[in-house]
RNA sequence: GCUCGUAUAGUGUAGUGGCCCAUCAUGAAGGACUCUCAUUCCUUCGACCCGGGUUCAAAUCCCGGUACGAGCACCA
C-alpha cells in the first residue's frame, strides 16, 4: 500500500456531527440582564459560523425568565440584537423571547403532569435537598395526575405563593448523578413586587419555567438541531435528555467549550458589572476598562478580529486562559493596512528650530501606501514638539525630516540627509498640531495623557496608528482612545 | 462529599493506532526591509501531566494516580 499523503492541518471549526446542508438550526441564548461581554461573543461567533457553513439558521433567543435574581434590562434586547448582527455580519434568522412563550411552557407542563412524568412538589428546597442527597423519593412524588393538576392550578391562580410549590420532572432518585434527580422545571415568582420589565409581560404570570425546562421545550419548538454551549451546561444536557425521553423527542446534537479567562481581566460577572455601572464606577457599558463587547468595539476591535480569535480557539472542552495580545494580533492584521499614521507627542517639549531647512516637509499618510496621500508640515513657525523622553537621548533624527542637535530649547538642523545612527523620533510642528489627549485603559485604570495631537480630519471611529505608540480610535479631533500596541 | 469533564511548546491549537524524533498561530530571541517600538519577510527557541497495561506499533486505546474546571439553586 502506498504511503498516505501527509494529513493536512484542519483549518476552521471542527466538523459538525449529523449535519445536513440547509437543515441546521442553531441558537445563541443570552439573558438580557446586562451588557454582553467578551465571552458572549464566543456563542455568537461559533454558532453563527456553523450556521453560515451549513446554510443553516441561527436563532437569537432571549432567556429572560427570571424577574427576581437576574431581572432583564429593557434596553438590552435591542442592543444585544444589534451587537450580535454586527459581530455575525448578518442578522440572526429568528429572534425568540422566552417571556413571550410562557403559554407554550404551561402547555408542556400540563402535558407532563397529565402523563405522569412530572409532579407538583410542595417540599421546601432544603427538605428536597435531603431527599436528593439520600436518594429518597419525596412525599409529593406519588401524587395522582388529578391531584397534580389541582395543585398546578393553585400555583397558577396564586393560592400558592412563591416557595410553596414547584413542578418537578420525574427522573429517578437513585440516579448516580445527584444533579439529575427529579429536577425542578417551573417555579413561582413574586411578579407583583418584581414585575417583568417588559410592559407586555409585567405581572401577567406567577409561574415561570426554569432554564432547563424552558430551554428544552423551546429548542424542540424551534427545531434546533445542534446546541453548542459551555461545558458548565453538560448536566443540563443530561437533564434535558431525560425530559426529551419522556416526551418522545430526540435531543439535538451537542458540543461544548470550556471556560475562558483573559489574563488581563480575570473574572467578571454580568451581574457584578451591571451593579458597578449602575453605581457609577464606570462611564457605561462601553467603558474601555470593561470586557464588554461594546467597550471592545469602542476601542476599535473589529468584528473580523473577534471572529478570527474565537474560531482559532475552536470548541475544545479545555479551560483556557488567554492573553489579550492574542486578540490584538488579529486586530492588527485587520486594521494596519488601512490605518493612517498620525503623530502624538506625549509630554511635549518645545524647541526653536535653527539651521537651514526647507519651508515644508511631506510625510506619507501610510508608509506602504503612498497613494493614501501626504501629511504636510509647514516649518515657518519654527517651533517644534518632541517627546520629553526622547529629548534625553541627545541628538536626534526627526523622522522624515532632518538630523538635529539638541541644546537647551534649541534644535539645530545639522543635515537633511541621514548622516548617522542617532535615534529616529517622531515630532510635530507648532502649526500642525494642537493640545490633545490620549486615553488609555490599563490595569483597570483610565489614564489620560496630554500632549500635542497632529491635525487631522478623520471622523469619529477611524482607526489610526500613532507612530511609535500603537493603534487607537479617533474620538474627536483632539482625542484618541488607545486600542493596543 | 457525590457526579461530570479536560489534560500536546510561555499562550492557544492540529492530530482519533503506523504519515509525528508531532501541525499552525501567537510569543520570545536574532536577522532582512523600512527615516515608527508598525506592517511584511527569513531564521531560531520551545510540548505529547505521571505510572502501569493492550499492541509488531500509542500523543492517539484501557486502568490507576495527579492537577485543573464544572454541576449538585424555587439563577441563566
Amino acid at each position: 500500500m502506498e504511503k498516505r499523503e501527509k494529513q493536512e492541518r484542519r483549518v476552521g471549526l471542527p466538523e459538525l456531527k449529523n449535519a445536513e446542508k440547509g437543515k441546521v438550526v442553531l441558537r445563541f441564548a443570552p439573558n438580557p440582564n446586562g451588557p454582553m461581554s467578551f465571552g458572549h461573543a464566543r456563542g455568537i461567533v461559533i454558532n453563527g459560523e456553523y450556521a453560515k457553513e451549513w446554510d443553516g439558521e441561527l436563532i437569537l433567543r432571549f432567556d429572560d425568565t427570571d424577574t427576581v435574581v437576574k431581572p432583564p434590562l429593557p434596553h438590552a434586547y435591542q442592543e444585544i440584537e444589534d451587537e450580535a448582527a454586527a459581530l455575525l455580519g448578518f442578522a440572526p434568522h429568528r429572534v425568540v423571547i422566552a417571556s413571550d412563550q410562557i403559554p407554550h411552557y404551561y402547555e408542556h407542563a400540563e402535558l407532563m403532569l397529565n402523563a405522569g412524568f412530572g409532579y407538583v412538589c410542595q417540599c421546601s428546597g432544603e427538605a428536597f435537598k435531603v431527599f436528593r442527597v439520600e436518594k429518597n423519593e419525596c412525599p409529593c412524588r406519588p401524587n395522582s395526575s388529578t391531584l397534580n393538576i389541582e395543585l398546578w392550578n393553585k400555583m397558577l391562580d396564586g393560592t400558592f405563593k412563591p416557595g410553596d410549590a414547584v413542578v418537578r420532572v420525574k427522573t429517578d432518585m437513585t440516579l448516580k448523578n445527584p444533579a439529575l434527580r427529579d429536577w425542578p422545571a417551573l417555579r413561582m415568582q413574586d411578579t407583583e413586587n418584581h414585575p417583568h420589565p417588559r410592559p407586555s409581560i409585567a405581572s401577567k404570570y406567577r409561574v415561570w419555567p426554569l432554564l432547563d425546562f424552558q430551554s428544552a421545550v423551546e429548542d424542540h419548538l424551534q427545531g434546533v438541531t445542534h446546541i453548542i454551549r459551555g461545558k458548565d451546561l453538560m448536566d443540563s444536557t443530561r437533564k434535558q435528555t431525560l425530559l426529551y425521553q419522556h416526551f418522545g423527542w430526540t435531543y439535538p446534537e451537542t458540543m461544548y467549550w470550556g471556560r475562558v479567562k483573559v489574563h488581563e481581566w480575570g473574572g467578571f460577572s454580568t451581574s457584578q458589572m451591571r451593579r458597578d455601572i449602575e453605581a457609577g464606577m464606570f462611564t457605561g457599558w462601553d467603558d474601555p476598562r470593561l470586557p464588554t463587547l461594546s467597550a471592545l468595539t469602542r476601542r476599535g476591535i473589529t468584528a473580523e478580529a473577534l471572529r478570527a480569535f474565537w474560531i482559532e480557539l475552536g470548541v475544545t472542552q479545555k479551560d483556557i486562559s488567554v492573553p489579550l495580545s492574542a486578540l490584538f494580533s488579529h486586530n492588527t492584521k485587520q486594521i494596519d493596512d488601512e490605518a493612517p499614521r498620525l503623530s502624538f507627542i506625549r509630554s511635549p517639549q518645545s524647541f526653536e528650530l535653527h539651521g537651514e531647512h526647507p519651508e515644508r516637509v511631506e510625510v506619507d499618510v501610510h508608509p506602504n501606501h503612498p497613494n493614501m496621500g501626504q501629511r504636510v508640515f509647514e516649518l515657518n513657525g519654527k517651533t517644534i514638539w518632541i517627546e520629553q523622553e526622547d529629548v534625553t537621548k541627545g541628538n536626534l533624527r526627526l523622522k522624515g525630516f532632518a538630523d538635529v542637535a539638541i541644546e537647551g530649547a534649541i534644535a539645530t538642523v545639522e543635515s537633511i540627509e541621514r548622516q548617522d545612527q542617532r535615534p529616529i523620533v517622531h515630532w510635530l510642528t507648532n502649526t500642525q498640531s494642537k493640545d490633545g489627549k490620549l486615553i488609555v485603559a490599563k490595569d483597570g485604570e483610565l489614564l489620560e495623557f496630554n500632549g500635542q495631537m497632529e491635525h487631522h480630519n478623520y471622523p469619529e471611529g477611524t482607526m489610526v496608528q500613532l507612530e511609535r505608540i500603537g493603534y487607537g480610535r479617533v474620538l474627536d479631533a483632539t482625542t484618541i482612545l488607545f486600542s493596543h500596541a
